[in-house]
Order: C-alpha cells, then structure tokens, then sequence
DNA sequence: TTGAAAGCGCTAACAA
DNA sequence: TTGTTAGCGCTTTCAA
C-alpha cells in the first residue's frame, strides 16, 4: 500500500508538504495541493490511521459497547448515537458484549489498546470494567444500567418507576394476582423492574420470577408461574424478548391475552400492533437515550474536566389492548 | 497513561525485554518476567495497539459492513460473524451503512485507515466500495449480496428459487391474485426476490410494488396495491420490516390475514407465531451465513491467494397458517 | 538471555 | 511557503 513518502516522491515534494496538502492547510500553494492530489490518486494512497492516530493521540472513533445486538431497544440507541457522531465526523463501532462480563472485558481492553475517543456503554456489573477505562483516562457514558454514583456520566431510565406505574395500571384495570417475569438477578434493569413491581404491589402477594432475559426465559417463568395455586391472572414482563416467550407460553396454555391474563411488557416493538389484542407496553425512549449519550461523550471529550452527570429520561407507558379484559 | 519504557524503567530492564516478557517469548528468565509484569501491573500500563499495530502491519479487529443495525436478518449475521472470529481471537467492530452508500464509503475508509484485518460486508451495490478494499489487498467477504462474479468471496442465498418457491406455494394454496411488494430497484435482493416472484407468475397478471425496505414502505405499497381494480388476494413480501406495514395495511382495511389475503414475508422473525394467524416465512440462514463468512474471511487473512468463493445456501420455506385460506 | 537501535507512517516544531 | 527532523510507542533484527 502507498505511504506518504511514495506520494511525496511522486509529486516532487516532502512528506510534511504531502500531509498538510491533504489535510487542507492553507498555507500550501494552490497549484502544489493539486500536485499531490494527483499523485495521491494515481497511486491510490490511503493514510495510514494507524500512524495518523499514534502521532495525534487520538481517534475520532467512538466505541459503543451493548449487552445485546438483537434487541431493538439497544440497536435503537445505536443509531441514536450513530446519528450525533457521524454528525460531529466521528464513526461508531459497535461491540456486542452478550451480557457476558468477559466479552465486555475484552472489547473494553480492544477500545483502550485501539485508543479509541470515547466509549458508550450498557455495563453488565457497576465497577470492573468502566473503572479500567476511567482510570485510563478514556471518557465514558453509561447507558440503561448505572454506575457508581459520581463516576462518571450515565443515562437511564427510571425503571423502577415505570415498572411501578406499569403495575397499578394492570392493578387499576382490575386485575387481582398480578405477577412479575423479569431478568437474571444483578442485572440492573431486572432488579429494578422487579422493586418498581413490588412498590407497587404494596401487602399484596408476590408472584414473581427471574429467567434470563430471553424468549426462553420467559416462556419457562410463565409456565412456572402458571402451574402455581394461584396462578396470576396479569404479567409485568420486564424485557421484550422475554415477552415473545411470555406470550407463546399463555397461548399454549389456551389463556386469552387481556381477557384470561393481562400483559404489559418493557420495550415498544414494531410488532406489538399487529398481535391481538395488541401489546400494552412500557416505551423507553431508547434513540434518544443513545443520542443524548453521544452529545454527553463528545462534550466530555472535548472538556475532560466537565463533573459528571446523570440524566434520567422518563418512560411511557402505551395502553393497549393486552392489559384490559374487555 | 503508562507506556512501555515507563514499564521498562520500573523494571530496570529494556524495552525490548518488556516487549518479550509481555508478549510471552520463552527466551525470558522467569524471573525478569515476574519483575515486568509486576512493573505493568503497578502502572495500569495498557499496550498502545496503535503502535503495535503500526509495527506489525496487522491487526486483530475484522469489520463487519451491514446495511441495517435494526433488521434482525443482519444482527443475526453479525453474530455469526462473531462467534467464529471470537474463537479465532478477533474482534469484531460492527458498522451500519444504513443503506445509504456514502456512509458505506465513509465506513471502508475508515476500515482501509485503520488497516482491520479483514472486511465482511453487504455491499450496497457491486462496485464502488468493495473494488476499493479489493485494490487495496484488504481481503473482503460479501454477504447477502452479490459481487462482480470472481472478484471475491461471497456468501449469498438464492433469493430467487426462493421467492419463486413462496409464490408457486401461495398458487398452490388458491391465490388467483399474487403480488409482490419488494424493495427499491438497484437493491440486489429485491431485483432479486421479484424475479423470483415473475418466475412462479409465468404468464399470469403481475401486481408489484416496490418501496423502501421499511414498515412504512411496505404500508405504502400494499395500500396502493389494495387500491387496484383487481387487488390482490396474497401477496409476498421481500423482507421482514415491510411485513409490518404490509400487515398493518391489510388490518386497517379489514382484510382478515390468510383468509382474505394471503402472506409470505421473507425472514422469520421472533414474533411470527404470535400473530393470528401465525405468518409464513422464508427463513434465510442468517447466523450460518455470518458465521461462514468469517470463516472463509479468516481464511484468506491466512493465505491471500486462495480463489474467490461463491457459496450459496439455501433459504427454506415454514408454511404457517398466513398463507392458507382455511 | 539481554540491550541498543532502527523503523513502521505520519504530523508538527523549527528552520530556511 | 516549503523542507528537515524528531518522535508518537511498539517490535524486531543485530550484537553483545
């Protein structure tokens, strides 16, 4: 591949000549820029970033580091944050950590050794991981799951307020043993929705399960909690994938969704209009969180010595037909 | 943050020795191995990969070039991709061209400056972008859409036989008026799927559509479609994203699914049974293109004079209830 | 077994 | 306005 040196000599200039003319200094004559650029594109040279980066210390690269690559709810802040980088001339790369805490590891150890400007991430525990990046330097936000108060910047979603609202809606709608599918114990968000469930469900009886967060998982919760004394005759379901497993199993069972048990589930859904009845849901205003996210990391990154700050968006919760039994 | 010689100073020994106790050369003493790791470990000292890099003229990161982060089709794909090259200890750095071939552009650019290892792409069209990492002698696997026959690997499904597949059963089933909503022209996959459908027509009256690949786009062109003379009475959809709209088309006119109007839509996807009644699908292998893409890319990272590859699989038709009158 | 030194390709002082 | 030169942090000969 041509390097620098081959344009040079091509052009009959110097490296340093080559560098400034394509990085559009304005101090290079005119007819030289056009000199280089020719020879540039004769010889199809690339910069190397690599050489680029080490000189400058620094990337114009982001990371973006998420549990779950297949659910909407993060491929959403995805482009959320895609959206406000591209605009700002940085590119996103995307590292799928699969709620796996060694993945996560191992692209936090790619995103430092590659350097990259900033790192957006939903962290599977509070510390490990984002402290290794904050202790280098590296400017990080967090996004769905918090950290440790104080360390850095994170935005979220009051979980644990929405799955409380989400539950007396159910409970207003006269459902009487409303119960509570949700995700592995030390995920935040699982945890949250469960206490959200709870404060809402005051002295009431509990009818709660924790699967993984996945069709599967919430298709065993359900039959779980279905083959109890007093079965729930609603579902708090605190992921959509779980939902998917949620509503197969209620099928199976030969239960009406609303009539014979009421569903409300985390996460709006492309497909939750087209199921009947359709899908009453908690909406997270996951494109936003992401581009929020992106304005915080780039702000950070232009100011290092910016406190740190925690902004706290608001769910909604979309009535539809699944939580009402007429 | 710390770099090498820092390390090397702590340990009183040289770089180079540092480098060789790090890297795990076996001419060490073990002793002076335990002195230098204990060095770095004191110093937070994280190799600079951008160095490494530069000096080795390799890296270990593998893009991956998808035209939609939010399709579940490419999601699948990008795991694929990533569990094989996890095993082969490479990363993964997923981008999303959103269809858009400028951003495609500007994410080879990047892959080309930041020298990756490799590059596994759904091309946005043949030439352009793809030709410009072949030229530069970065080794590049295509899926889902073809490339100029040999000039790289790919890892397509015969889209066509399929859709003709889809189309003979909905005939088959009692559907007088098939039609087709497809994607934009240009976009191989929906040339390639209407084809498909024309096939199986033969001389029959054709009702097609073309629109973007989204729910709306599908929305759009099955209103437009409905509002013929003679409308449809089954229809076969290009890809999962428009299935939505299509759907949702149908149910705003009244049109009950299967009974009134037949469907088949490319892709399964997770909610297809949840529908009533539940969706007929073309399910195209997705994790096992992705994963065989990295295969084959791995490969020629290895050995770069292997020929171009063409494989094809096969795409496999799961009659539901959507596409039956009964 | 270890160290000295060159150099990957680029950019940025500093000189001219 | 242009060129010379140093050096970003690392790996890898080549000598010792």
């Amino acid at each position: 591949m041509a390097t620098i040196s081959d344009v040079a000599r091509r052009a009959g200039v110097s490296t340093a000549t080559v560098s400034r003319a394509l990085n559009g200094v304005s101090t290079v004559d005119p007819a030289l820029v056009a000199r280089v650029r020719a020879a540039a594109e004769e010889l199809g040279y690339q910069p190397n970033g690599l050489a680029r980066n080490l000189r400058r210390q620094e990337t114009a690269v982001l990371a973006l580091i998420i549990s779950d690559v297949e659910n909407p709810f993060f491929t959403a802040i995805a482009r959320g944050v895609e959206d406000v980088a591209q605009t700002a001339g940085y590119s996103v790369v995307l590292c799928n950590s699969d709620e796996s805490a060694e993945k996560e590891r191992r692209y936090i150890d790619v995103a430092l050794q590659e350097r990259v400007a900033g790192v957006v991430i939903s962290p599977t525990d509070e510390w490990a991981g984002v402290e290794m990046l904050l202790g280098r330097g590296t400017p990080v936000v967090a996004v769905d799951r918090p950290l440790r108060a104080g360390t850095g910047d994170q935005v979220l979603v009051d979980s644990r307020a929405a799955a409380r609202a989400a539950t007396e809606h159910l409970l207003a709608a006269g459902y009487q043993r409303v119960g509570c599918v949700t995700g592995p114990e030390g995920v935040r968000t699982a945890d949250d929705r469960l206490a959200g469930y709870r404060d809402a469900l005051g002295r009431r009886k509990r009818r709660e399960r924790r699967a993984e967060y996945r069709a599967a998982g919430g298709e065993a919760a359900t039959r779980a909690l279905l083959a109890g004394a007093e079965p729930p005759d609603a579902l708090l379901v605190a992921n959509s994938a779980m939902a998917i497993g949620v509503l197969e199993a209620l099928r199976a069972e030969g239960l009406r969704l609303g009539r014979d048990v009421g569903v409300v589930a985390f996460d709006d859904v492309p497909w939750a209009t087209l199921i009947d009845p359709p899908l009453t849901v908690v909406a997270q205003p996951a494109y936003e969180i992401g581009a929020e996210a992106a304005r915080l990391l780039l702000a950070r990154i232009a100011d290092g010595s910016l406190p740190p700050t925690a902004t706290t968006l608001e769910a909604q919760l979309i009535e539809r037909g699944s939580s009402h039994r007429a």
